[in-house]
DNA sequence: TCTTGACCTCAAGTTCACTTGAGGTGGGAC
DNA sequence: GTCCCACCTCAAGTGAACTTGAGGTCAAGA
C-alpha cells in the first residue's frame, strides 16, 4: 500500500494506544473525520495521530468531547494541518490549560489553610464559601475543574 | 432544637451547596455517616460541612468517591476530628494534588512543544509517545489525570 | 478451498455520580 | 382537622465516554 492510502484504523489504535472502539466512537463524535476506501473501511491520514493525541491531552484536563471538538474544528478537517493552524489553536487552548492549572493550585491552597486553621469559626472558614459552588442543576456526572457547559 | 441535635441534611444542604439527593448518595457511599434521630432523620455534625468540602474539592482534583472515601476514612468518623486529625490526612494528599499539578504542567508543556515542533519526523515526536498511554481495559469513563483504581 | 484476521454496522451494556419519581411519615401553622 | 413542608425509602432514569456482542464482508495465506 502506498503512503496516499492512508492508515488503518488498527494502525491508529496502536499508534495512539486508543482502542479501535474509542475511534470509531471519536468519529461518531465528530473529532476526526477518515475517508473510506472501496472497501468501505477507514483511511487516515498521519495528522489524525496528533488530532488523537490533542483529544487524550485535552480530556486530562477535564475538557469535555463536545469542548474539544470546538477546538479541533478550528482546524482544517480533511487537509493535513499546518504548523500555523495548530499554533493559531493553540493560543486560547493553552490559556484554558494555564487557567485550570493555576484554579488547581488556588484551591490546594485553600484546602491547606482550611486545614490548618482549626476552624473555630466555621462561619469564616473559606471551606464553607467556596469561590464557586458546585453546580445544583442537571443530571449527570458533575464537569471537573468548574468547566460546565452552561457557565451560569 | 439544641446544638446538640445537630444539623438537618437541609441545613447541610444550603451550608455546602450539595443537593439533599448528593448528601444522601454520599452517605450511602459511606462518605459521611449521620446518625439518627427519634423520627429516623438523618442529624449532621458541623464538621460533616468540612468533610463535604473536603470531597467536593478533592472531586475538582479528578479523584473518585471511591478514593475520597480512604482519604476520609483516615478521620474519626462519629467524633469531630480535631486540628490534628486533619493535619494528619493533610500531608499525603497534599503531595497528591501537587503531583496532579506537575503532571498537567508537563503535559501543558508536552503540547506546546508538540504544537511548535513542526514535526516533519511523526516518530520522534513527544506526542506520538506520550509518556502515559490511555487505559486500554475496563469499561466505564476513563478516570482523568491518571488516577485509576488500578493502577496495573 | 477454507480459514483467519481485520474490518464493518447497529444495538445494548457498563461505570460513575448523581437526579427524579412514586409513595409514605411526622410535626407545626392555620 | 387538615394542610404543608421537610424528611424518609427504594427503584429507575440520566449523561458522558466508551465497550461488548451479534452478525456480516472481504482479502490474503496455508
Amino acid at each position: 500500500m502506498a503512503v496516499s492510502d492512508g492508515l488503518s484504523i488498527g494502525d491508529i489504535a496502536a499508534r495512539t494506544g486508543l482502542a479501535v472502539s474509542a475511534i470509531r466512537f471519536y468519529e461518531e463524535q465528530g473529532l476526526i473525520s477518515p475517508w473510506r476506501n472501496d472497501a468501505g473501511r477507514r483511511r487516515f491520514q498521519r495528522a489524525d495521530i496528533r488530532r488523537m493525541s490533542f483529544v487524550m491531552i485535552a480530556q486530562q484536563f477535564g475538557f469535555s468531547l463536545p469542548q474539544i471538538r470546538t477546538e479541533l474544528d478550528r482546524l482544517p478537517k480533511h487537509r493535513a494541518p499546518t504548523k500555523a493552524d495548530w499554533a493559531r489553536i493553540s493560543v486560547a487552548f493553552r490559556a484554558g490549560l494555564d487557567q485550570r492549572i493555576a484554579r488547581l493550585q488556588k484551591l490546594r491552597d485553600t484546602l491547606d489553610g482550611c486545614i490548618g486553621c482549626g476552624c473555630l469559626s466555621l462561619e469564616a472558614c473559606a471551606l464553607y464559601n467556596p469561590a464557586d459552588r458546585a453546580a445544583k442543576r442537571g443530571t449527570g456526572p458533575r464537569y471537573l475543574m468548574g468547566d460546565r457547559p452552561d457557565q451560569s
